[in-house]
DNA sequence: TATTGTTATACTCTATAACTATA
DNA sequence: TATAGTTATAGAGTATAACAATA
């Protein structure tokens, strides 16, 4: 598809857009279906593991979502023991939430899965294929993070 | 991060799906705030211009929801002239929904979007990182169709 | 009788509005 | 009085169950 000599910068980015919107919805497709946690429930997860812990209008400002919608979601997640709760240091109103190390090794299961698939599909390529795609993750890192 | 000596499959897939995942939701935060057609409604409208014209029960099963689902998420989109509905030649039980022109135009100026967004940002890298991006490109497209 | 699509109804998730407690 | 979190209630989206039409 891509001819060299005309090779453009809106062409790449099709490409590229392509390629990681394909193979998101493959890593993504992979999940548990048996699963009963949801997927905002994993990136809430996520965002405290990394972030640290954090209060639940901080939480609902990170996920993009409304304080009810988070104080449910906490407790969601609290009763699954994926998080846990503390009070605040100095200000009593506010309340701390932090991942479990049930929570924590949930998120790694879920990632070394999704990693596992892949692994076994790059393990198909050659090793000079597998030396490009690994310059290009750091690209995108970089671009991704600018 | 990556240790070249040591750089093994398992880490390339731990970067690769990072940086892929990383990309990825940066791509779909980008939807419009004011638009109010669904992601299920785009993803349906995707596999119309991808699969070609398919039955209710045929998009129901592609899009991973229930038969009565299927049936409203089509009537909101025919409201919206995204679709058209026919009759099936042969069996009069089924009905053929194809994407009309309308429709097309929606997606292509999503992924467009998006695009622009991408495209920017590349803008901003060396021509030798671009042309390993759009080999890596080529690559993971391989890789999800395999 | 089996299958395709639809209608009726219920459940889940998230939102807005009102309330309680602390700063 | 302003703010953090919660409770009450409503709306969007999808599911199961029951139904009508055709194979």
């Amino acid at each position: 598809m891509p001819r060299l000599a005309t090779y453009s910068t809106a062409a790449l980015a099709h490409d590229l857009r392509l390629a990681v919107m394909r193979m998101a919805r493959q890593l993504r497709v992979l999940r548990r279906a048996e699963e009963s946690t949801t997927l905002t429930h994993l990136s809430v997860l996520s965002t405290l593991s990394r972030q640290g812990p954090l209060t639940p209008g901080e939480l609902a400002a990170f996920e993009k979502v409304r304080p009810p919608s988070m104080t449910r979601i906490v407790a969601a997640m609290e009763s699954c023991g994926y998080v846990t709760r503390a009070p605040h240091p100095t200000d009593g109103r506010q309340i701390i939430i932090s991942l479990s190390p049930t929570g924590k090794a949930l998120l790694e299961d879920e990632a070394r899965m999704r990693e596992a698939w892949l692994a076994k599909k790059l393990g198909e390529l050659s090793k000079e294929e597998r030396d490009l795609l690994r310059r290009a993750s750091e690209i995108i890192n970089r671009l991704v993070e600018s």
